[in-house]
DNA sequence: TAATAAAATGATACGCGTTCCATAAAATGG
DNA sequence: CCATTTTATGGAACGCGTATCATTTTATTA
């Protein structure tokens, strides 16, 4: 583990300076030309940087997409935050915080697209990001919201796992499916809390 | 509307003669070399016609793909026809039902992507399909299911409708956040069928 | 200063979905 | 046969994600 001679490996602060900075240039990109226009070669030229050089940082397109999932998912949790505010109630905090979650992915497809359907999502590249907690994070608010309503009781785990994969498939279904007449948000939020709360 | 001179028009027959050729040239690829080997150029290849040619038939990639879903669906809908054959207690019936709805798409991750994340699934193309009824069907599968559980009550519309999205959800979740700790699909799915129990 | 190791670049390439357009082929009516 | 209309073709183009590879820049140590 000597020091041997030629430019050094960039320093931990350089690397994450680097992806922060490309973070900031993507997200820039998304939010005023939307999820189409990100594209590596637009994104390079923004940074100032060549696209290759992008493939040096980032393992593909898909990690550099994982730096907006970050901030589009506080977002989220900061409006179902804002939605149990001054609740105290479990299940209508529950109840609301469900609705919270569902009507944000509703109201906003372009961000449901970029977090669930980002394109090569089905391999594995998406672990590193769940096990950096920014999943897990959002799981813990609704695993509480179950704790609270159902305090005696049965699988907490089974319960908000089911919880929230049941509310993005409602997003889901809505976002894509459009043809189809489906129920109000409401009521199939609801009708999904019902097997919650026994 | 009086007859003109000119070559006439396709007849429907011939138009859908050449869309069940593709259908079968891109099933045969598909199966062969998955889900990314299905492309234009080397479909039109194997059809043996130009690639624009395609897309004097069909409005775009997606409206092949949705040839796909048909095929998937069916087999699907046997899967679930199989796994209820011989019970007849309704509450049974329902949870053999989801069970294999759920398996099945956890079992085959390559169609669930086909059918559920095709590219462009965002935008109206997608309506055709839906009003085709291939979707539908798949509905009411799960209606009569859950009438028959539950006769005297409720909304069984908000009911059907929230138990598929919530299977939907439940196998995208799966299939797509891996890293997750998910519970066992028997526990998730029992879960989300206690809410339409009720 | 020279040697060295790492980082960044540029060029090139492949196949992709999609579009435009000019042209050719085919099948009909007059 | 001719004119007409539709279908099909071929070629080019755009931008895309990604990969390879040789080259240059950069920052360090000897």
């Amino acid at each position: 583990m000597t020091k041997s001679a030629g430019r050094p490996p960039l320093s931990d602060a350089d690397i994450q300076e680097f992806r922060a900075k490309v973070a900031q240039h993507a997200m820039t990109i998304y939010r005023e030309d939307g999820f189409d226009a990100v594209s590596m070669r637009r994104l390079s030229k923004a940074v100032g940087c060549a696209p290759t050089t992008l493939y040096a940082h980032f393992a593909g397109k898909t990690e550099i997409l994982m730096l907006l999932w970050a901030e589009v998912l506080s977002e989220m949790e900061e409006h179902i935050r804002a939605s149990v505010k001054g609740k105290t109630e479990p299940e209508e905090r529950l109840t609301e915080a469900s609705l919270a979650f569902v009507t944000y992915w509703v109201d906003h497809p372009d961000h449901f697209r970029l977090v669930f359907m980002s394109n090569n999502v089905m391999k594995s590249d998406v672990d590193s990001f769940v096990k950096t907690g920014n999943v897990e994070s959002g799981f813990e608010v609704f695993r509480d919201l179950v704790r609270d309503l159902t305090p005696e009781a049965g699988d907490v785990h089974t319960k908000t796992e089911t919880l929230v994969a049941g509310m993005i498939g409602i997003a889901m279904c809505i976002n894509t499916i459009r043809a189809h007449p489906w129920p109000e948000v409401r009521q199939m939020t609801r009708q999904l809390i019902l097997g919650i709360r026994t």
